[in-house]
DNA sequence: CATGATAACGCAACTCAGTTGCATTTGTCA
DNA sequence: TGACAAATGCAACTGAGTTGCGTTATCATG
């Protein structure tokens, strides 16, 4: 807890931002998830601080600290963004269709890389960034289909 | 355009669909058109008819079309549905983010699969299905920068 | 061709994620 | 400590998608 807060002081100073007690409680969030976080969810646990948090500030919040690029947005199939730290390495994930669990993945991605390129060239496209997500159903959810 | 609404009627009859005004449209796009389409296009379109079309109708008939496993959705990272025609192959896109122009890409998925298999059996997931998508600047866009 | 079952439709009112304008509060630095 | 920009709250909005319910149109059957 105590190194979280100091870790967390150093990334906002280093970024020029304030020290506030919502900023401090989302990175708090991010450092501590294990898995993309959505803004309902943030919401949810920033309910029980005292006075609450406004859905405005959270949204406002978020575009501060991803125009700094201490977080990154991941769409994972339904209708909202989840956001988590950028720091940690390029990967990707998979998504239970069933119980919503969220696992992260690291794989070897040479070949999309090759392919990306082979692709870039014909088209003639830059290519920035791609988004690749697995779906399907967790250990647990195929037992009791 | 004759030999579209033969095709569209035949599709129709093979699936149990009556044949209404607003489906004939919606296939007729689809069947023409080289992107994955958003409703708002779709009813910005169908706009043009006699009398217009309702965004409910327009809702229940993607369900059921896509319940018939004759569209399939995809998300390009807005906050959108899109959807095509599921006959065509399982295949990617190539989105641009500065006009939004999207393309249709087919690579070798070979080594994907493989990975896909080695993370099903190391993480016991059961892997249903994937979205990759490709995010850049077509060519065009670049020279504008 | 008439007709009845039911699929398809329109409308109004809703949910839910995200946004905007504006007035107020708070953190920081001189 | 005070000034000023950054951060916040609130209310009202947008845009995608949904729901309930009453009406209309399609089509198989006679």
């Amino acid at each position: 807890m105590k190194q979280y807060t100091e870790e967390i002081m150093d990334i906002l100073k280093a970024n020029n931002l304030r020290m506030t007690k919502t900023r401090m409680a989302l990175m708090m969030m991010f450092l501590k998830s294990e898995e993309p976080l959505s803004v309902s969810e943030m919401l949810e646990a920033l309910s029980s601080m005292k006075r609450g948090v406004n859905k405005t500030t959270v949204y406002r919040e978020l575009e501060q600290l991803q125009l700094k690029g201490i977080i990154s947005t991941v769409q994972l199939g339904d209708r909202k963004q989840y956001y988590e730290l950028a720091s940690r390495d390029h990967h990707h994930h998979l998504i239970c269709l069933e119980c919503k669990q969220i696992e992260d993945i690291d794989m070897n991605e040479e070949k999309l890389l090759a392919e990306e390129k082979k692709m870039s060239r014909k088209k003639g496209f830059v290519i920035l960034r791609h988004s690749l997500e697995f779906f399907g159903l967790c250990k647990q959810c195929q037992c009791q289909e």
